[in-house]
DNA sequence: CGTTCAGTTGACCATGATCAAGAGTGGTGG
DNA sequence: CCACCACTCTTGATCATGGTCAACTGAACG
């Protein structure tokens, strides 16, 4: 498999063999792998280190004082979670494992080096934390205006068009590891509501799910029922826009790298 | 008045003399006036330039294919609106006036020189970049989670809160013009529904809101009654985390400015 | 002084929550 | 290999929060 967080940045910018190297050495060295439901790092800590995603699928989410509890964003292979690190002391949202999951450790000193010496990378994860953002917003709309069946079918365009992305499906399917309580978490809704709410989309035949597999036989008739707009995930940009291109590299000769 | 993006910056950096008179240069040059209701910039549009609120309230909002509308954020002077112009290419969200809007206009020269020769700022707008990230999480939870009362309690927490760090609250008090309307587009609620949960929230004497004009007579009452907590905000950090301060000054001498 | 827009109130309705119980699935140890 | 346990998924009945529609009031501005 080619390392995922190099097809992400691709996404968005031209690297340099100089950069893959780095980045297949970012996501070698000083791996480790957590159980599932287990957390990565809690509310409150310092953040010590970046984490990259290389296998499975992570949650953040925060807590409220009463024990409810609502997942901001997923993360699966070629994420990063986040660049708080460098400005950011605590963090203010958990990241908790949903199935196993492989992560490669970036201490500052690391990644203070990349930093310093990759202007394409660093610019990329800028790019990166920018897409992820403007992931928030939507996810904002999804649970403020959107019905129970659209907020999940919405979800399910969005993880599909992410792991695409990164090389991770298979024609029309895609591995799905949260389970309805995960989707839950993920949409304000219950799990009882999200059953049904699926039931009512494998009725309707927009979705096939069964163990962990997701399968999208009509993609367009699955974004139309979920008023999915495939913009905010700002893909496939790359070329397109020479002129930005150019203004980037300027920026890069400057003092963004 | 003193710059408002001063001192939302200095929340968190230690400005220099040389930073405080760049920033009050950015805020005089090249400023624009816009009447209320009218659009700054929308979803779809190439950014030119990067928008500092001098006066007035904005809201960013996406827009769904069947008219709903979603604000996904307030600005207040002092609010940038946003780096996007950096990195990404096409506005994700449109920017609307809720008041007359005092705004200055940043453009991508311009931009460049200060993000050039002014390290300070320069990790100042980053950490406003992050912190602005913690807030679309915070929403995404209000939405999600919270009762309407819960989110109408929240949100004004939060933005008398943020008015706070700018200067602009006296004593209990605040502005607060955005409409009923406003408020239902910003926490996922009906107008209608809106107005009744302000009333049981004046029942419990936790607001006074009048002529746009916001009292909060116990904060602390009114956080517990939306389950608010402020650690989101990333306010108040400054000279609490010497060690970071240290780090990030290491950071500003390699590649960050 | 009238027009417009924000705020308010009432009656009724629908989406999704809650509570409870049962069925399917996978993993573990005896 | 099978029995048991835990967890996820499924179904049903009832309830509540907030939506919808419609009319009316009050304040601000030209």
């Amino acid at each position: 498999m080619p390392n995922a967080l190099t097809r992400r940045l691709e996404e968005y910018t031209v690297l340099t063999d100089a950069d893959r190297d780095e980045l297949a050495r970012l996501a070698a060295q000083s791996t480790r792998t957590i159980p599932p439901r287990r957390d990565l790092i809690r509310e409150g800590d310092a953040p010590r280190s970046v984490y990259l995603i290389l296998e499975g699928w992570a949650c953040h989410y925060r807590s409220l004082s009463d024990g409810r509890r609502q997942t901001v964003d997923f993360a699966v292979p070629g994420d990063l979670c986040d660049l708080n690190l460098f400005i950011l002391d605590r963090m203010d949202h958990s990241i908790g494992a949903i199935t196993k999951l492989k992560v490669a450790e970036i201490g500052r000193d690391v990644f203070h080096r990349v930093v310093t010496n990759y202007p394409n990378i660093t610019t990329a994860l800028w790019w990166q934390e920018l897409v992820s953002k403007s992931i928030h917003r939507e996810w904002i709309v999804n649970v403020a205006q959107r019905s129970a069946s659209e907020r999940i079918a919405h979800l399910f365009c969005e993880m599909f068009l992410r792991l695409e992305s990164v090389g991770l499906t298979d024609g029309f399917s895609c591995d799905f590891p949260p389970t309805q309580g995960d989707i839950a978490d993920a949409t304000g809704l219950t799990a009882v509501h999200v059953n049904r709410s699926i039931q009512a989309l494998r009725a309707r035949e927009l979705v096939i799910l069964e163990r962990q597999k997701l399968t999208i036989p009509d993609m367009m008739a699955l974004q139309a029922s979920g008023l999915f707009n495939p913009d905010y995930l700002h893909h496939g940009r790359l070329g397109r826009h020479t002129d930005r291109h150019r203004h980037l590299q300027s920026l890069r000769d400057g003092t963004y790298g």
